[in-house]
RNA sequence: GGUCCCGUGGUGCAGUUUGGAGUGCACGCCGGCCUGUCAAGCCGGAGGUCGCGGGUUCAAAUCCCGUCGGGACCGCCA
């Protein structure tokens, strides 16, 4: 690899000891200086890494100040006795400067580039001045980094075949899912482009075209609201493949996540493991289950069946076992309380198992001598351990309890955090009830698909999805790591009876299926293949590979949780002519009052 | 839409519980000294409307209300 172009000769961390005697000329930052008055030393900071520069002019060294580009030349020495650097990797060498050009000064820093401890800069200012943040070594790690993750699942990619294809990013609202970002048509006033929440159906035509393969490295954008691993823009690595079934699909993403921990020197045990949604539910109370570390839920509805105890008589009680959290004192388990009803649960009743395994806390008190008997046993709860119970609708129990094993895998610190735990979600439900919550139903017999409208049913729920849309399987699966969905996708319906058959479960008319999905529904006439793909979460991979605690430090301009993009300011107002020209404020004739 | 935490010179913090003069620490910045440092060192200096608004009080960084901004979470995210 040539390094040395235009300006330069060389790069700064290249160099070593095989550089001596070499006259060189480098170009970089000045990461720190240490100036003795007489003999100065200057940290030269380049892509590449580190230097140590020496100038023995004064003049020359005294003005120089951090993060001012320089362009030195110089002759490459061996370190004096006693003066190497065992922390830097050209610390036996330095660059004994002959001229030293001042390219550009720099005004004083907003906060320290060069850091000697690890004190936080909030995110803030950090995101304000992304451009400092970033000739940081750890941030620029992570950019790097997420160009080597596209460069390793590319090279998978086009070994098999695939074909890359930029879908439009300019595109039709569609109904389902998150909110769209919106821009207005200036050549139609009041009609509006969507930006795409995924290339979802661009892919499926592209199987229609005949690609066969194709894959796309796709920013995709939701207007809802923001978190630690959500942004309004973010990116996808999306693909699909034709006359494929389940398992080449997994296999192929097998491939690429193999090949991406490889390139932090993990090698996944492969097969990765498969588990089902209903199994995943019933042991961990998530479809996304953090399998490093054990700690499983408990069904207790059948044991509290004919409980007197008013708060177990419910559709569904559940358990999970806090090991040693009997020690807990009664502020840490008030706190718990606090903890449940943040996410909306009455409370978290608890049982206390005593050393001599005797039942302890206010909710032992009401149950009977055969309840309490029998409990820590059914529990699989050993002597000092702390017994959680949830009780409800059987959704909201799983919820809480399996929340509450991610606190308890936490707080006991269980988890291996140098571990990689992956698996593979499948068999998930087709449809969900519209509104199954707590509340009274809205619309009863209203059915909306869990992955998205195209998702097959497995081929044996084929004929009778419509008829007992609960029991139906999804041709579906979602990959998980360490508890985070990293990938899902799905086979999908390719012939347009079934696809109709679904909408018409989904509760949509052939005329509104006609009006959003017309194009495919009229593609899918013409022939349209078995095909199925998957997407991977980009950024939320390239986060747990940098060990990132948050998306936005793998993305190079993120915006803050309020949607904001603290370097450009935006979004900003428009002027009133823009607002003009772009038909912003079009009053559409009151033909119809079909809002809802 | 909801809950919780945070906001103090350029940066990171302490000070707030129990009101008493903008008090302190580290880094950075400016000036000076210094020929082997690498978190250089030593001496001196500058820099603040304690996010903003209102209230209570003789007196508010501190207590109360509101608001803005940031962060975490719930709802939401096919």
């Amino acid at each position: 690899m040539t390094s040395a172009v235009g300006l330069r000769t060389h790069r700064s961390g290249e160099l070593g000891e095989a550089n001596i005697g070499d006259e060189v000329t480098l170009c970089g930052w000045v990461a720190k200086r240490r100036d003795h008055g007489g003999v100065a030393f200057i940290d030269l900071r380049d892509a590449s890494g580190v230097v140590q520069v020496v100038i023995h002019d004064e003049a020359v060294a005294h003005p120089l100040r951090s993060e001012f580009c320089l362009r030195v030349t110089g002759t490459v020495t061996r370190r004096p006795d006693g003066n190497d650097n065992p922390n830097l990797p050209t610390g036996t060498i330095e660059v004994e400067a002959t001229t030293v050009e001042v390219l550009n000064e720099a005004a004083p820093l907003p906060f320290p580039i060069e850091e000697h401890e690890a004190t936080q800069i909030s995110d803030e200012v950090r995101y304000k001045y992304r451009y400092l943040d970033l000739r940081r070594a750890e941030s620029a790690q992570t950019i790097r980094l997420r160009s080597a993750v596209n460069n390793a699942a590319r090279t998978v990619l086009l070994g098999d075949g695939f074909v890359e294809v930029e879908t439009p990013t300019l595109t039709r609202s569609t109904p389902e899912g998150a909110r769209d970002f919106v821009v207005p048509a200036r050549l139609q006033p009041g009609s509006w482009y969507a930006l795409p929440q995924s290339p979802q159906l661009f892919k499926q035509l592209l199987m229609l075209v005949g690609l066969d393969r194709y894959f796309q490295t796709a920013r995709c954008y939701r207007d809802e609201d923001f978190r630690a691993d959500r942004q309004p823009e973010f990116t996808q690595l999306d693909i699909e493949m034709s006359f494929v079934v389940e398992d080449d699909v997994i296999a192929l993403g097998e491939r690429i996540v193999s090949a991406l921990w490889a390139l932090i020197g993990y090698e996944i045990p492969l097969p990765i493991g498969r588990i089902t949604y209903a199994e995943a539910m019933r042991r961990y109370g998530s479809d996304k289950p953090d399998l490093r570390f054990g700690v499983e839920l408990v069904d207790c509805t059948e044991y509290f069946a004919g409980t007197s105890f008013g708060v177990f008589q419910a559709a569904h009680v559940g358990a999970v076992v806090m090991p040693g959290g009997a020690s807990q004192t009664r502020k840490v388990l008030d706190g718990w309380q606090d903890w449940a009803k943040a996410r909306g649960a009455k409370g978290l009743a608890y049982v206390l198992v005593g050393d001599d395994g005797e039942l302890k806390g206010p909710v032992a008190k009401n149950l009977s001598e055969t309840e309490v008997a029998g409990l820590a046993d059914h529990c699989g709860a050993q002597p000092g351990d702390c017994i959680f119970f949830g009780a409800g609708t059987e959704r909201s129990v799983k919820a809480l309890l399996g929340a509450a094993r991610l606190e308890i895998g936490k707080r006991c610190e269980l988890i291996d955090e140098s571990a990689w735990a992956f698996t593979w979600v499948v068999d998930a439900p087709l449809f969900e009830p519209t509104s199954e919550t707590d509340d009274v139903a809205v619309g009863a017999g209203a059915w909306t698909a869990v992955h998205h409208a195209f998702t097959s049913p497995k081929p044996e729920h084929l004929d009778t999805f419509d008829t007992d849309p609960g029991s139906a399987l999804a041709y579906a699966y979602d990959i998980v790591c360490n508890g985070n969905e990293i990938g899902g996708g799905s086979i999908r319906i390719h012939r347009r009876d079934v696809q109709e058959r679904v909408f018409e479960v989904m509760g949509l008319t052939p005329d509104e299926a006609e009006e959003k999905f017309g194009f495919l529904l009229e593609a899918f006439k013409y022939g349209a293949p078995p095909h199925g793909g998957i997407a991977f979460g980009w950024d939320r991979i390239c986060a747990l590979l940098s060990g990132a605690s948050s998306i936005r430090e793998v993305i190079a301009f993120p915006k803050t949780g309020g949607g904001f993009d603290p370097l450009t300011s935006a979004p900003a107002p428009i002027t009133d002519a823009q607002r003009k020209e772009a038909g912003v404020d079009f009053v559409p004739e009151p033909t119809s009052t079909t809002a809802s």
